[in-house]
DNA sequence: ACACTAAATTATAAGAATTACAATGTAATA
DNA sequence: TATTACATTGTAATTCTTATAATTTAGTGT
């Protein structure tokens, strides 16, 4: 299913007029397999095994064409450097302010949020973010341990 | 009533041992007052005027202090650099994707998401942060007009 | 298969936000 | 008023991200 989402992926790319070069299908491979929600760094280092010679702006201008195709979504927490998660339907993310874990967490997506801010605001609405955050089981039972 | 809420801050700093200078003092002043929700540059030109000799540093190390004390929260967006809001009681914000106005917006807690994140996940939860994107009116507007 | 062209990659430099550090200054306390 | 621990200042360093110019390459038509 990884396989399906990627495929679709890469033929909505090249509908518009993005080429499919090696790096960049990698870097979306990447992103489409892994959990860990990746900074741009992590990407980098991830594939520097296979493209010794790739450069971290190819890392950052791919991830630039995969959000404005609207594949990839753009996660910016407190800390100083973004992360990046392949979008997928309904979910959102609770992390750890401790160990900084992020977790995918199913929901229904806020409409009904949404349609009042419409209406309160006069904007028109086009998305919204949110995010919940607190202690991982680990940390809490970390935390437990007595220290004698 | 932000002279109250100013007020309540500068106490709850003092019980710590956190020290009130006049550049804490005013910058903690700027934040209540102001609805602009200001990045660290913003408040430091803000208050140049006032203090010609303050640092950026300053304003920094203050709001990491603020933040510590949960007076002060940090938004952090797409773009570059961090906002500032002290931190009121269940407003969100709606945000506009083309001139990046930021409107508060009055709604009830989602504590209802907190709990069953909490349930699902095991997690203790802290909090959570919930903001919507579209475009403001006056955007909408301009967009409109026909160019002939 | 070959050539063409626009797009992509690379390497590096530049830019911007934030933090670290050492020296100096000052708020709180006795 | 003296003391001391915390704050501020000025600057340098660090980190993330973007810009640029030269080179390479994917996709297309012949």
């Amino acid at each position: 299913m990884t396989n399906e989402r990627l495929q679709h992926a890469v033929e909505s790319l090249k509908k518009t007029k993005v080429r499919m070069t090696p790096q960049r299908h990698a870097i979306l491979e990447f992103l489409f397999e892994t959990m860990t929600h990746p900074t741009a760094d992590e990407i980098y280092k991830a594939l520097e095994g296979k493209f010794p010679n790739m450069s971290v702006a190819t890392v950052y201008n791919n991830l630039r064409v995969f959000k404005e195709a609207g594949i990839v979504k753009e996660l910016t927490y407190g800390d100083s450097s973004s992360r990046f998660d392949s979008i997928t339907n309904n979910h959102y993310h609770i992390i750890c302010n401790d160990c900084g874990k992020i977790v995918d967490f199913h929901y229904p997506a806020l409409d009904e949020v949404e349609t009042l801010a419409e209406h309160v605001t006069n904007f028109e609405v086009k998305s919204h973010r949110m995010e919940i955050y607190g202690k991982c089981p680990q940390c809490r039972s970390e935390q437990n341990v007595v220290h004698s």
